[in-house]
DNA sequence: GCCAACGTTGGC
DNA sequence: GCCAACGTTGGC
């Protein structure tokens, strides 16, 4: 099994809203290696960490698991929305998403900070300077280690 | 194909 | 709100 770490900021999408709505397509992923991952390595039944960034304490809120592996990311195609991409066509559309299912909600985040203070965790991608990838694989070991931070 | 300019991300 | 890091764009 695959294991994976999603960010999203809770303004535009919250943990909160995944665990209220069950299935989300997740949409809006405009960066060519974050969707190299979703199109070709996500499988159904991996999971995911859901991350918050650009909030008051960045970190994992909880699991999400893959439902529905990459598939075109429609709203590239439509003008109102504000992942409109003029590049994208029905023949090329350029920008992949897959579905998430809600899976659990921490009862407290693991914080950024909790995992840089991790030594198991160096190298972990999420922890280098200026990481901004929005998805991320995440090993095994990883994702372990990161559970057990859990309080 | 280089690289400067620009826009975005995201922690602080 | 600041700013460093990064990706993309576009002129040459």
């Amino acid at each position: 099994m695959g294991y994976w770490l999603m960010k999203s900021e809770p303004e535009t999408f919250s943990i909160d809203d995944l665990k209220k709505k069950k299935v989300e397509f997740w949409d809006g992923v405009r960066n060519y290696q974050a969707r190299n991952m979703m199109r070709d390595d996500m499988k159904v039944g991996d999971l995911a960490f859901f991350y918050h960034s650009n909030c008051d304490v960045p970190g994992i809120y909880g699991i999400a698991k893959i439902v529905k592996a990459g598939y075109p990311d429609k709203s590239a195609l439509n003008p109102e929305s504000k992942y409109f991409d003029p590049k994208a066509s029905n023949d090329n559309p350029r920008w992949f998403g897959v579905d998430v299912a809600f899976v659990e909600k921490f009862a407290q985040p693991i914080s950024l900070s909790q995992m840089r203070a991790e030594l198991k965790l160096q190298g972990f991608r999420l922890l280098d300077k200026g990481s901004r990838l929005s998805i991320l694989p995440v090993s095994d070991n990883e994702w372990q280690t990161i559970l057990k931070l859990k309080s």
